[in-house]
DNA sequence: CTGTTAGCGCCTTCAG
DNA sequence: CTGAAGGCGCTAACAG
C-alpha cells in the first residue's frame, strides 16, 4: 500500500489536516496536547511529508541545481566539495547534474524547473545564452567559467590571461626558452584564453609560442609528450592547460628516460589534489576552485534572499611553484 | 513577472489545458495543425513544464536519488561516475546528498520523499534501518555495504575478509612477517570487515595482529607512518585499509628516509585512480566501485519497472600488485 | 486555537 | 478530437 499522507494523519488524530500541517511545521498556535497527539499518530503511521507537493504549494523547493561539465575527475570533484559544503551549512539541497553535452545539457536543465531555487552553471564550452533560453527568467543562476552572456547574471571569471602569463614568466625565469603549451579543446573559454596569455608572454619575451591541441584529459596529455619526444629540437618546457594533462605527460617524459625537470620542465593549472602527490611534484595554478564554489553558492543564497547581484567577479590565479619547474627544491 | 504556465499557453492558443498538455506530450489525439500552434506559442511564452508539478500529478519524479557519506574524494567520485553514466544513459535524473553525519543524514533522506523514485544508499557506518525508518517503505532502495538491515532490500555486499586476508597471504608470500593494519573508523563494517581478514590471514600464518586505528583521511596515514617509525623493532608492511591512509603513509617513510618497498611495503585497499600515479605504484585491492555504481542504478530500474530484487550480490576485489610492495617490477 | 476552502501546475478520466 | 472537472499532497488565508 503507498504511503501515509497528511490526509491520513488528520483522519487518525481526528482532526483537519489544516491542524496536522500546524502541528508537524511548528507553527505555535496549536494547543500543546493536541500537536503532541498529532505527532504521535503521524510516527505511528510512519508518515513523511511528500517534499514534493510541499514545494509545490509553498513556491519554493530549497534546493538549489548545480550543473557541471563532469559531475568525477579531480577538478570538478573539488568544485563540489565547496558547493557542498556552502549548501549544507545553509540547509539546502543539491540537484546534480553533468552537461553531458549541450543537446543532453538542455534536457537536464528543463527537468530542473520547478524543482531548484536557484541554479550554478559552469560550462566554460557551451553558450549558456543557449541554455538559459530554455529556463524562465526570474530564476536566479551564477555562472561560473562560461562564455559572455547579455543578460545580467552573477559571475565568477577565472583570470586565465594573466595566469598563463605568469606561467611562462616563471618558466622563463628558470631559464626555459622552448616552451611548449598544450590547450584545451578549442571553443572552451578557459582553453582559449590560457593559450592568449601564453602566447602573448611568449611574444614579449622574443620566443615563438607554439601550441598543441589537447583535451583536458590524461590521454592527450600522454599523445603531446609522445609528439614532443620525436622533436630533433626538444622543447625544454612544457605548458600544459591543466594538471591531468601534464601529469600525463610527465609519465611519459620520465618513461622515456628523459629527467624532470633537468631535461624539459612541466607545469599544468588548476592545482588539483593529486598535484603534489606526482613525482616530481607538479607546478601549477592553484584556482582554488572549492572557494568559488563555496561563494557561488552564498551568492545564489543572497539573491534568493532578494539582494540583486550581477557582478562579475574575477578570479586570480596563484602559482603553486613545485619541483616538476624547480628541480632541486620542492 | 513569474513564469507561464500551461494555463497562459492555453489562453494564448485559445484552447483548454488539457489540449495544451496532450499537444506537449505528444499523445497523439490532437489534430496536427492545432498541436503546431500550441507548440509554438508556447515557445513563444517561453514555456518550460513545471516538472515539480508534473512528478507530483504523475507520481513519478524520473530520478533517483543517491545518498553517499561524501560527494567528494577519490572513492566516491569514482561511485558517482558510474551512478552518472548509468543514469544519464536511462534518461534518469541524479538527487545527490551526502550524509554529513547521521542526523543531517535522516533529514536528508526525508527531503527526498516525493522527489525521487528510487533511492541509493551507500553507507558503511550507519544503521540503514534507523535511516529508512524515515522513509516510506515502498520507495525501492539499493543498499551498498551497509549495515545489515532486517528488511529486504537489494544489496551489493563488497567482501572484505577475503579480500584483507588475500592482501596479508600477498605480503607474507613476498617474504613480510611483521605486517602492521591501519584501520578506518570502528563502527564502520567495511573497515571491521578488513580488520577481521587481516587477522584471520596474520594468525593462520601464525603472525601476531598489530593494528592500528585510523580514520580513512590522508592525515591518519600520515600519523601512523610517524607512529611506526618510533619502534625499536619496525614494522616491514604497511597494509592500510584504504588508499588515501596508504599514501599518506607512504610519504612519510620516504620522507623519512626509508624506502618503499626495500625497508617497508606498504599497500592499500579501493584502487583510487591517484593509487598508479603515486611513487612508488601503489599495491592495492581494486573494488571496482564505479561498475557497481552503474550496477546499483540498473537494479534501482528494474524495481521501477516492476521486478523484485531482494538478493545480496557480493563483491570480490582484485588485487593489485604495484611497486610499493614488490621492488623491481612494476 | 481549529476547521473550511482555495489553490500551487499539471495530468487524466469522463463527457461531448 | 476537445473541453470540463477532479485530484496529486500540502500550505495559507479566512472564518469561526
Amino acid at each position: 500500500m503507498a504511503h501515509a499522507t497528511i490526509r491520513d494523519v488528520a483522519r487518525a488524530a481526528n482532526v483537519s489536516i489544516a491542524t496536522v500541517s500546524r502541528a508537524l511545521n511548528g507553527h505555535g498556535n496549536v494547543r500543546a496536547n493536541l500537536r503532541e497527539h498529532v505527532q504521535s499518530v503521524a510516527a505511528a503511521l510512519g508518515y513523511v511529508p511528500h517534499t514534493g507537493a510541499r514545494s509545490l504549494s509553498l513556491a519554493r523547493t530549497n534546493a538549489i541545481g548545480v550543473m557541471l561539465p563532469d559531475l568525477h575527475g579531480e577538478f570538478y570533484s573539488e568544485a563540489l566539495r565547496g558547493i557542498d559544503a556552502e549548501a549544507s551549512a545553509r540547509g539546502l539541497q543539491l540537484l546534480l547534474s553533468n552537461m553531458h553535452g549541450d543537446q543532453r545539457g538542455t534536457e537536464t536543465l528543463r527537468f530542473m524547473r520547478g524543482r531548484v531555487d536557484a541554479l550554478i552553471i559552469m560550462a566554460p564550452d557551451i553558450d549558456p545564452e543557449r541554455l538559459l533560453a530554455h529556463l524562465p527568467a526570474s530564476l536566479p543562476t551564477v555562472l561560473i567559467s562560461c562564455p559572455d552572456v547579455s543578460a545580467d547574471h552573477p559571475q565568477f571569471r577565472i583570470d586565465n590571461v594573466a595566469a598563463a602569463d605568469a606561467m611562462v614568466e616563471h618558466l622563463v625565469a628558470s631559464g626555459r626558452r622552448r616552451i611548449v603549451h598544450l590547450s584545451g579543446p578549442r571553443g572552451n573559454r578557459d582553453a582559449e584564453e590560457r593559450i592568449a596569455g601564453y602566447s602573448a608572454a611568449m611574444t614579449r619575451h622574443g620566443l615563438s609560442p607554439r601550441v598543441l591541441t589537447g583535451d583536458f584529459e590524461e590521454e592527450s596529455g600522454t599523445a603531446a609528450a609522445q609528439a614532443l619526444l620525436g622533436d630533433t629540437e626538444r622543447a625544454d618546457a612544457l605548458f600544459a592547460a591543466n594538471d591531468m594533462m601534464a601529469i600525463g605527460a610527465l609519465v611519459v617524459f620520465q618513461r622515456a628516460g628523459l629527467s624532470v625537470p633537468e631535461d624539459i620542465a612541466v607545469a599544468g593549472f588548476d592545482d588539483i589534489p593529486l598535484a603534489r602527490f606526482v613525482t616530481p611534484a607538479l607546478t601549477t595554478m592553484r584556482v582554488g576552485i572549492a572557494e568559488i564554489g563555496a561563494e557561488a553558492v552564498s551568492r545564489a543564497a543572497a539573491i534568493l534572499a532578494g539582494e540583486s547581484d550581477t557582478e562579475i567577479r574575477w578570479v586570480a590565479p596563484q602559482i603553486k611553484a613545485r619541483a616538476s619547474t624547480i628541480g632541486g627544491a620542492a
